[in-house]
DNA sequence: CCCCATACCTAGTTCAGCAAGGCGTAGCAG
DNA sequence: CTGCTACGCCTTGCTGAACTAGGTATGGGG
């Protein structure tokens, strides 16, 4: 991811959750996650696109070619239902482990 | 770590930060993690004594070989002030990371 | 005496993420 | 037209954390 690779996982998470709106194209995840996320979250390429490709494989993305706003060929991702509830799921145990964690590190990080 | 292996990374987090207080030996850490988490995170001993020794090389931990209060031979563990300053600032990025993720996936989880 | 919980360890595998490349195209400056 | 930059997609090779699945040894209880 950036920094140096906390959060392995975590990226999938990130991918659905940025494709529950409308459909959007790699390129634009990458961008969507890291202005999402005041710039704290960096998506390399070399682990979006494998990660993209992972998810369409489990069934839990559907992949399109389409055309951008500005007429260039790009591949467009929706999330499956599969996806939707998989999302729902990891999403709460998400929250679980990260309450759990900060339980452990302390209320307020120090 | 368990369920299906989240928070890669976030393991030496946990025992940095369960060490803070006294000494204690592996097979402890491990059960105190999961304790001190409501039985949420269960670190594999696969997992474990691996990133003991890693910690150790780090110089982040130092082990003392000793006897528990059973009786019983156990290497117990001590944060360094190296280990002590690492977790305070991996402490605060990966509360920043998880604010972030977060701040993506819905205020609630949901 | 045997089993179980304690307490330690390792070899082998898997797999996410990174680094570092490559490909093609649209738009703009010169 | 040339060159540069941003877009948009991809892959190969590597690292390294965590898992699987074992193994060793010992003390106490049935």
């Amino acid at each position: 991811m950036s920094g140096s690779d906390l959060f392995t996982g975590t990226l999938d998470l990130l991918i659905l959750r940025t494709l529950q709106g409308d459909p959007l194209h790699g390129y634009a995840i990458g961008r969507r996650i890291r202005e999402g996320s005041a710039g704290i979250l960096t998506v390399e390429e070399g682990a979006l696109y494998p990660a993209l490709h992972r998810l369409e494989g489990r069934g839990l993305l559907e992949a399109e070619w389409g055309k951008t706003d500005t007429g260039r060929r790009a591949k467009f991702y929706r999330v499956t239902d599969e996806g939707r509830s998989h999302l729902e799921l990891e999403s709460e145990r998400w929250t679980a482990f990260s309450g759990a964690v900060q339980a452990i590190l302390g209320p307020k990080g120090g």
